[in-house]
RNA sequence: GGCGCGGUAGCCAAGUGGUAAGGCCGGGCUCUGCAAAAGCCCCAUGCGUCGGUUCAAUUCCGACCCGCGCCUCCA
């Protein structure tokens, strides 16, 4: 059974499968400007794009996927002037950030990540080509602009009437939306190309029209066609996204080489609020990963809080939503601990993606993988996956091991890696010694001094967790 | 104003024309010198409001109320 879909422009549940003839699955994603550290809300895209490439690969498919990194607009020139950097330093810094992050959140790495000022000749190319072919004009100072009522269908990803003017007077930050528009014919006419203006010091290209540099929505579209073609299978991004930018590339893209159906799926995601309030820089509630390292949850935690909504619904993220999510991801691992016993295999032995590779059946989790394929419903699928785990029939090894396959290929399609739990900070001699002095006064049953001690350790920020035959020292939370 | 999304238990969150998955929290029990951890059990006659269709609606239709996103370079 393949996977189902909503596509945002037909609006329709569609199947995901190859195209006749083709032996890949061409998936483009807009990846993130490298001004600064990529925040949650980024990586809910990314993740949320990571799950469907992997339940793509979980259901046969061949995945090329294409996520490129933004690496000349106004922020990254301004970032990189502020801290007196080139432009390559800067971005290349934030790059290996993004990267470092990606990595610990699990995210696979892309079949190919192109970088915008490694496509500039390809840039360039497509805007002569909408130029020559009428969809595009040079103004005064240089700059080139594409021609939004040259382009039939323009509008169609975000339903929107380009025949009647519904253009607001301002735009969402306040600011009028035709400043330019003496440069413009149309006010919602976009630029292709940005003449080169004093305050971009010296990140400037050489063009047909003069010095300058490719504007944002030709980026995307210029590098989709020299990786994925004129026509892929699936372009995915944020749902602010939807407008302008995946239109104005579907324009370009289309206009450019006369091909319609630029992507045939698109895949928008959901935005996150942070405690039930929108991320801004101003509410002070734009958390990065490392923040909430720092705070003292895993990535893995993170990853599961920013999947365990639906893709096409707001995530209200939140601290106790992270709790909440190691409370399941440790639900989970005993699960699997339980099933792994009865198969008679060890935690070594149980390696995801080996699981994905060589495995076929699916045990009692059949029915959460079909709940996961249908829209990827990733909370519908765990909640499939805990109604199992609960399931107390008694199993044969073989069942077990059936089961350990059905899940191990889901957790994959999730990227949910388990047994991660990293020792946390060893303790300090002094509170070594002092959980010494209390196991031995446990030991010799004097439970008046192990109280005692019990307590000191508590002050001390520790916690003590006694077994039948030893304990364990914890930072306390 | 245009386009779109959503309102389900204390919190988060699936789902269905036939009577509400799951996670967290909470409560009870077991275990335990204590404390934890873990295991077991319990926890929405109710799905924004009001109408309509139907043998039957939370699920379909209509109206309304509330919250949210985008509307020219925010994932």
């Amino acid at each position: 059974m393949p996977i189902v879909l909503h596509d945002t422009l037909s609006r329709e549940m569609r199947p995901l499968s190859l195209k006749a003839g083709k032996s890949t699955f061409g998936m483009y994603c807009c990846g993130p400007t490298v001004y600064g550290p990529a925040h949650i809300g980024n990586f809910r895209t990314f993740t949320l794009q990571d799950v469907l490439r992997r339940t793509l690969e979980v259901d046969g498919l061949k995945v090329k996927h294409v996520r490129n990194i933004t690496d000349v607009d106004d922020k990254t020139i301004r970032g990189a002037q502020a801290a007196g950097q080139t432009l390559t330093d800067f971005t290349k810094k934030w790059t290996e950030k993004f990267h470092a992050d990606c990595k610990a959140l699990g995210l696979l790495t892309p079949q190919v990540e192109p970088s915008a000022v490694a496509h500039i000749p390809q840039q360039i190319a497509m805007i002569q080509a909408l130029v020559e072919r009428g969809h595009a004009y040079v103004s005064k100072d240089g700059s080139v602009y594409f021609k939004v009522h040259s382009c039939k269908g323009y509008g169609k990803l975000s339903h929107i009437d380009f025949s009647k003017q519904e253009t607001q007077a301002t735009n969402s930050a306040g600011e009028a939306n035709d400043a330019d528009e003496y440069e413009r014919e149309s006010a919602s006419d976009f630029a292709l190309w940005k003449s080169r203006k004093p305050e971009d010091g010296n990140n400037f290209w050489p063009s047909p029209w003069g010095e300058g540099r490719p504007g944002w929505h030709i980026e995307c579209s210029a590098m989709s066609l020299a990786h994925l073609g004129a026509t892929f299978d699936l372009h995915g991004g944020g749902i602010d996204l939807c407008f302008p930018h995946h239109e104005n590339e579907i324009a370009q893209t289309e206009c450019a080489t006369g091909i319609n159906g630029f992507a045939a799926h698109w895949f928008h995601s959901a935005h996150l609020l942070v405690e039930g309030e929108k991320m801004s820089k101003s509410k002070g509630n734009l958390f990065t990963l490392d923040e909430l390292v720092a705070k003292g949850f895993s990535p893995m935690e993170v990853r599961y809080a920013l999947i365990a909504g639906h893709y096409r619904t707001s995530l209200n993220f939140t601290m106790k939503g992270l709790e909440d999510a190691r409370s399941a991801l440790g639900k989970i691992e005993r699960g699997v601990e339980k099933l792994l016993q009865v198969a008679g295999f060890t935690k070594a032995e149980f390696s995801v993606p080996t699981v994905m590779e060589t495995q076929t059946a699916w045990g009692r989790f059949a029915h959460a993988w079909e709940v996961l394929q249908h829209d990827l419903n990733i909370p519908g699928c765990l909640g499939q996956v805990f109604t199992m785990l609960a399931d107390k029939s008694e199993l044969t090894e073989a069942q077990a091991r059936h089961d350990l396959s059905g899940l191990g290929k889901i957790l994959y399609a999730l990227g949910l890696v388990l047994f991660t739990e990293v020792a946390g900070p060893s303790a300090p001699a002094n509170v070594v010694a002092l959980a010494a002095q209390r196991w031995a006064a446990k030991q010799a049953k004097d439970f008046a001094a192990a109280d005692r001690l019990r307590k000191e350790l508590t002050e001390l920020g520790w916690t003590m967790l006694d077994h039948k035959d030893g304990y364990d020292l914890k930072k306390s939370v």
